[in-house]
RNA sequence: CGGGAUGUAGCGUAGCCCGGUUAUCGCGCCUGGUUUGGGACCAGGAGGUCGCAAGUUCGAAUCUUGCCAUCCCGACCA
């Protein structure tokens, strides 16, 4: 199987490409948009899931879980989300097929079997979840109500790309309810936190925390907050988001408690998700030319054992030696792989397990056992060095936390440089085109402006930084008083 | 959804323009052997709805039409 990978150089889109299908993560599907997540992929999938999933309870939130259909009616209750979903929505409008009695072995779609209201598939879960909500909420002692749910939805995008943008994709949407303005935003605030924590200590991926313009914000909510990704060809990336949706859901489902004071008042609302995105962000920060390279805290497979033996004679005192090492790495927790399949020989394996990403690799053979040693490779440097096996997984425990540290500080440099000041719009245009990145700059604060701004360069308004510096200036593209530096940047 | 490209064994491909024996080659796979410190070698072998469906033809991988999927560019996009 030829595993040539295409580099970032000749072209950044193929690269993504084959580091994807050929590391493993996922596949194509005969189904337009959507992809299958293959086992190593959807593994990663798994750790980033179980560790959000223990945050958002740590928070003190549940899990629940709510239908896929969404009946049109409730759909389109809040209006300004439903308008911003409504170009990419599924529709299901039949609930049978039958046989086709002019083509025998064929089905069709049962004209008689149309549905009196068409369900929608969701592309995101508040207005079901709204409409249960009323039913759950009368007193304040009801609230908070915080509830998440891991579920699939659907967008029915245009144009896709794998785990970044696919018409099914995977992600957890919590929604919560509260008797105060206040408490919302700070669980929306909060919730930014933990997106913001869980990307930076266990993907190493840095972020910028902030909120988006009105042209960015979700449909339906008051604030946007989100997390912004820098990739390794200038491109940012929305990791995560976090919504205040004051009472425009509560109000939209007339979704009411009685508080203390014996009056009726709506409730204040936030949503917050992440998704199989993620991933990709993940993809597209760390990994090189050889393929991909996972962090440690997250990594499917942390260390790999290759042995390496001469002849029938020496392999099974090398099986002996690691069925044992293998057993102390698990007892640190370590999640670890003795490959001593015979179908490869060592090197076509070191090779597979650098494009898998794997972070640690060990090898070790006769020569390495009579020293009382092993050959120990890091998959982020690419530095091997031999070491004693007494203590090793000691050793290797370090080197995965070195590893781990090593690739979000390599990613946060490369994100630091890659912040530039533009005080023109000339030399806004020329940092776009040269450098990428982003680019903070003066904005006027109208929304036409950052359409005009977006035609003319397809960058968008990344977001207006948490505790940004307040800064007189003018707006580089109309010149008008501005506050504040905003982040520009072209953007996946 | 518009423009461009692609689809032949698990992967990568030749053949297609100009229709005509048994569809080419490499990798991988299976068997046996030799091997194993950075993608091993020898010998033998298996594997094909030529993306799918119609059509033209004595005959279609090759020509025509429709459809499906993927990639790139655009439009679109929390």
């Amino acid at each position: 199987m030829s595993k040539e990978l295409t580099t970032r150089a000749a072209d950044y889109s193929q690269w993504y490409n084959d580091l994807v299908i050929k590391g493993g993560l996922a596949d194509y599907s005969a189904v337009r948009g959507c992809m299958v997540i293959k086992p190593y992929g959807y593994a990663l999938w798994e750790n980033m899931r179980d560790q959000l999933d223990k945050m958002f309870k740590d928070t003190g939130h549940v899990n629940a879980y709510f239908p896929l259909f969404i009946p049109k009616s409730l759909f389109e209750a809040e209006e300004k989300n439903a308008e911003g979903f409504a170009k990419e929505c599924a529709i299901v409008t039949h609930y049978r097929l039958k046989t086709d009695p002019n083509n025998k072995g064929k089905l069709i779609v049962d004209p008689e079997a149309k549905l009196e209201e068409e369900l929608i598939v969701r592309p995101t879960s508040e207005a079901i979840i709204w409409n249960t909500y009323k039913g759950w909420i009368q007193s304040y002692r009801d609230l908070p109500l915080l509830i998440n749910q891991w579920a699939n939805v659907v967008r029915w995008e245009m144009r896709t790309r794998l785990f970044l943008r696919t018409a099914e994709f995977l992600w957890q949407e919590g929604h919560t309810a509260h008797a105060t303005k206040q408490e919302a935003i700070a669980e929306t605030e909060q919730m930014l936190n933990v997106y913001a924590d869980f990307v930076e200590e266990y993907m190493a991926v840095p972020v910028i925390k902030g909120i988006k313009t009105a042209n960015e914000r979700f449909a339906g909510a008051e604030d946007t907050y989100c997390i912004e990704a820098l990739m390794q060809d200038g491109k940012a990336l929305q990791a995560g988001t976090s919504h205040f949706l004051g009472q425009n859901f509560a109000k939209a489902f007339d979704v009411q408690f009685m508080n203390k004071e014996n009056k009726l008042e709506y409730v204040w609302a936030t949503s917050w998700g992440v998704s199989t995105r993620l991933i990709g962000a993940l993809i597209m920060a760390h990994s090189d030319d050889q393929g991909l390279i996972m962090p440690p805290k997250i990594a499917p497979l942390q260390v790999v054992i290759v042995p390496i033996y001469k002849g029938e004679e020496s392999k099974p005192v090398i099986d002996a030696k690691v069925e044992i090492l293998v057993k102390e790495f698990k007892a640190l927790g370590i999640r670890v792989k003795y490959d001593n399949s015979d179908n490869a020989r060592p090197g076509w394996k070191f090779a597979e397990y650098e494009l898998k990403g794997v972070p640690v690799r060990i090898a070790l053979g006769m020569r390495d056992l009579e020293n009382n040693v092993v050959e120990l490779a890091r998959r982020d440097t690419k530095e091997k060095q031999s070491v004693s096996v007494d203590g090793l997984p000691e050793t290797v425990k370090k080197l995965l936390e070195e590893i781990q540290r090593n690739i979000y500080n390599k990613a946060l440099a490369f994100r630091n440089e890659n912040i530039r000041e533009a005080n023109s719009w000339d030399e806004f245009v020329k940092l776009l085109d040269e450098k990428g990145g982003f680019i903070s700059a003066h904005w006027d604060g109208t929304g036409e402006t950052e359409d005009k701004i977006k035609d003319q360069t397809k960058a968008t308004i990344r977001c207006i930084p948490m505790n940004n510096k307040m800064e007189e200036g003018k707006c580089i593209l109309t010149g008008m008083p501005s506050g504040q530096r905003v982040l520009f940047a072209r953007a996946y």
